[in-house]
DNA sequence: GACAGTATACCTATCAGTAGATAGACTGCC
DNA sequence: GGCAGTCTATCTACTGATAGGTATACTGTC
């Protein structure tokens, strides 16, 4: 499936844009002008924004669905591949922006319905693989909390924490969430 | 000290609006149409629309703290506080919104510097409550957790599980808080 | 008590800027 | 010739903000 050059390019810029100012925000001539073309050249990409947004959140769950798998790869223990979820949000927050998908959820309400569904499915993809993972690991878990429970306090946890570090430049939170991690597994 | 009854009618207004849709999405006309007044009116009361922000994000804090003083009267145990905390955070969701203070840290990027600083007041003083409660019951928890750490865990989290719950429509991160907080409790 | 001055709280009218979106023409490659 | 990709030009709608006017009410002075 090949896709132009330039609607890759407009992507690209979108995502980032969106990862630091929200949705709400970009627009198609800002887009235009960085990619180096005109507004109705990014319309002609993308008819309208809801075609836009549901792109670009499609194609940030695809390479975070790659980065998961990459983890999964290269890490054995649970604590290797928890950290290897936790250094992607860690990575967000190092260029003062936020999970892409955090940030849309916030503008949940003023999204269309293409958009929100490739939204819903961002974390259940990414629920699912923590829970997947929880359950697999089982045994080297202390504590009573179920897998799905462990993968929705660090699904919401993690993106809460991007967005509270954010505010006042730090990463305390995010550092919570290590610990919280450690904490958990015997 | 008196504020006008439209001025508190203008704010109420547009913490609702915000909490649903975001602070950019709301603008002095809809807000005015809403109390039944002039754009220029609103104007009148907030000089810009950071002023706004500012004002809003204050009110939010100030009642945010007097319900934390409530909770802190009524409940004697760790978890009762807890869960008193986590209920303000479960009102939010029933009525499909986030927190204001969640929404505005993800639109931080476009906020002055007054608004700006009164997001990272709401943020040290919600989680100083939450350190300083954890701290007075560590006798009560279980695990290596710091006072500070579990205020990080728990202010982000639930900033976070709102986030993400509401794209789904269900309580389900949420609900994994309450066990959590269940789980470090002896 | 009457008047001047000032503050509050709104109004109408308008501004420049930007938003998303569309129609129709041009260009270069296969 | 046909198609992909881009262009110019334009539209309607809306944004935050300002200027200038008005009615009402308070406040201090004579």
């Amino acid at each position: 499936m090949f896709v132009s050059a330039k609607r890759s390019e407009i992507e690209q810029a979108a995502t980032s844009a969106i990862k630091r100012e929200g949705f709400k925000s970009v627009s198609f001539r800002t887009l235009a002008d960085q990619v180096g073309v005109k507004s109705s050249s990014v319309h002609y990409h993308f008819r309208t924004k809801d075609d836009l947004a549901e792109a670009v959140i499609r194609s940030y769950t695809e390479a975070f669905e790659a980065a998961l798998h990459a983890i999964e790869q290269e890490n054995e223990t649970l604590l290797g591949k928890l950290d290897g979820f936790q250094d992607l949000f860690a990575e967000v927050v190092a260029q003062d922006d936020i999970c892409l998908c955090g940030m849309m959820a916030a503008e949940v309400s003023s999204l269309g319905d293409g958009a929100k569904q490739a939204l819903r499915a961002f974390f259940r993809i990414s629920e699912s693989w923590l829970e997947k993972t929880f359950a697999a690991h089982a045994s080297e878990l202390s504590g009573q909390l179920s897998a799905a429970e462990l993968a929705g306090i660090f699904m919401a946890g993690l993106e809460g924490a991007t967005l509270v570090d954010r505010v006042d430049g730090k990463v305390a939170r995010l550092q919570a969430f290590r610990s919280l991690s450690r904490s958990l597994i015997t």
